[in-house]
RNA sequence: UCCUCCGUAGCUCAAUGGUAGAGCGAGCGGCUGUUAACCGCUAGGUUACUGGUUCGAGUCCAGUCGGAGGAGCCA
């Protein structure tokens, strides 16, 4: 006998004998008839648990009745439309099978019962059992899913670029050191340096912060390429908008400017709101309901609504003549804070927000110096953009990248790096150079915003944050 | 890393420096085609850790550890 995934006994025709598998999430005791036992029995297929009814004719019976939350059951029995409210359809169980007890129901860490979120985090483990979590789980699986289709769709390839890398030059952050070296015993060279020499790879290596450099080197022959994996950052963040380890999709397209770029991303975010509220719309309106009110209408809104582009410069000027008060001063040439975007995004525009041509002093290197009236942008910016979000903020950071070599070479020396460390990087502006863009865009911010999750752990299955890398 | 707040039952939280409390969850019983069920009873505690002040500390002080919110860094 086969058996069924709860999505599908859901639309399965009553009448017929099904058989569920999955964990009960509740259970409710009748007297009536004789005695009988509602018992709501989830597989992470969808939303809503599926109800079945168990009699006291059932030959275990007096097993059933001491069933708990948590509990792993089989049950086959007939479909029936339900007599109750709450749900359309339901099983008449002939048959509840105990597949695994919980132990000590007493101390179950997810029983029946609200718990915070902060507790949640302590039983990773477990905490996908409760529906916040096994929602967050499809949506955050829909959503990959919808990144890769509309990526394909568009003859973008997914390059795998390297987790590990021996450059010293992604300047995205602090980096997590990849070593085989005994902690115990570091070889030394003859000046009193860590000979790296003698290390797994022979010289100095880290997890990547970023594949950005890497992929370029595939725009430049490919076209159209984008990453999409774990990237890392050592930095002592404490906040709920950033992790150690996170997800990012970074796309580079060639022959392209800095709006194409920006159309790139605002085509993503829409494909990805329309996906998410086609096939995921029984999650979407738990978060509607019980996380964040009007994230349906938001989701729609994206949909509808072209992402807004404005300058840096008029940006600064809207912050500058708004009535709001600010903690830190608005001023040319220093970088928006997270207060300014958000008043942006939240309270000016309403809709995301394309900020570009930021100050060329506070963007990396590789953005591309603008030419002086590009878009009205005074000379010393770079093509940059940041879009920004309501509720999360800043969900991507891109730009158009310096494809002139000698504009790059001075860039690397203004801001006193060294241009042998960037020696194959430069090679693809010697050889055929094209001007070329990319964005990275932050896949668990996607989450938060698509979701209204706050914390940012919350939407990673094991989050890595200072002193969090437990399960 | 900085600022602010917090750490008491399985969970969420109370408790003027003077006997350790409730709700939820759990166990048992009652009632009911139930659905955040309802009613009754029962069990459940090294008050994060270390030290100090005091006749007496969950409460005051110092340090440590852990958590949350905000800031910086950024995605």
């Amino acid at each position: 006998m086969t058996w069924l995934k709860i999505k599908d006994a859901f639309q399965a025709q009553p009448g017929q004998t099904v058989t569920v598998k999955g964990w009960v999430r509740t259970k409710r005791d009748s007297k009536a008839d004789g005695g009988l036992s509602f018992i709501a029995v989830h597989d992470g297929t969808c939303f809503d648990p599926i109800q079945a009814v168990a009699r006291h004719d059932l030959s275990n019976y007096d097993e059933v009745s001491k069933l708990n939350t948590g509990c792993s059951v089989e049950i086959t029995g007939e479909l029936v439309e339900s007599q109750g409210k709450g749900q359309s359809v339901e099983i008449q169980a002939h048959q509840v099978k105990v597949v695994g007890w919980v132990e000590d129901p007493d101390t179950y860490p997810t029983s029946n019962k609200r718990h915070s979120f902060e507790y949640l985090r302590e039983v990773a483990h477990l905490r996908t059992r409760t529906n916040t979590f096994g929602a967050v789980a499809r949506v955050r699986h829909a959503l990959a899913q919808s990144i890769h289709r509309y990526m394909d769709e568009l003859d973008y390839y997914w390059v795998h670029t390297p987790i590990i890398t021996g450059s010293d030059c992604e300047g995205a952050g602090e980096m997590f050191r990849v070593s085989t070296l005994d902690f115990c015993n570091i070889p030394k060279t003859d000046d009193g340096e860590v000979d790296f020499s003698k290390d797994f790879f022979g010289k100095e290596s880290h997890l990547t912060v970023s594949g950005q450099l890497n992929v370029e080197t595939y725009c430049c022959s490919l076209s159209r390429v984008y990453t999409f994996g774990p990237t890392f950052r050592a930095e002592n963040s404490n906040t709920s908008r950033h992790l150690a380890e996170f997800w990012m999709i970074e796309p580079e397209l060639a022959f392209a400017d800095l709006h194409d770029n920006i159309e790139l991303a605002s085509g993503m975010l829409r494909a990805c709101a329309s996906d998410l509220l086609e096939r995921r719309i029984d999650d979407l309106e738990f978060f509607d309901l019980r996380i964040e009110k009007g994230i349906i209408d938001r989701l729609k809104m994206i949909v509808e609504s072209p992402v807004k582009t404005i300058t840096y410069t008029d940006a600064i000027k809207i912050l500058e003549s708004c009535n709001e008060k600010f903690d830190y001063e608005v001023k040319w040439g220093s970088d928006m804070q997270s207060e300014h975007e958000r008043y942006l995004t939240e309270k000016h525009f309403k809709q995301p927000v394309a900020v570009i041509n930021y100050p060329k002093d506070i963007k990396a290197f590789y953005m591309r110096l603008n030419d002086s009236g590009t878009d009205g942008a005074p000379a010393d910016t770079v093509a940059a953009v940041d879009i920004l979000v309501p509720g999360v903020g800043e969900l991507v950071g891109g730009s158009q990248r310096e494809e002139r070599l000698d504009v790059l070479d001075q860039r690397i020396d203004e801001m006193g790096l060294i241009k042998d460390d960037y020696w194959w990087y430069r090679d693809l502006r010697k050889y055929g150079t094209v001007p070329h863009a990319g964005y990275g865009l932050g896949f668990e911010r996607l989450i938060q915003f698509c979701t209204g999750m706050q914390n940012i752990r919350d939407v990673i299955p094991f989050p890595r944050a200072p002193r969090q890398a437990e399960f």
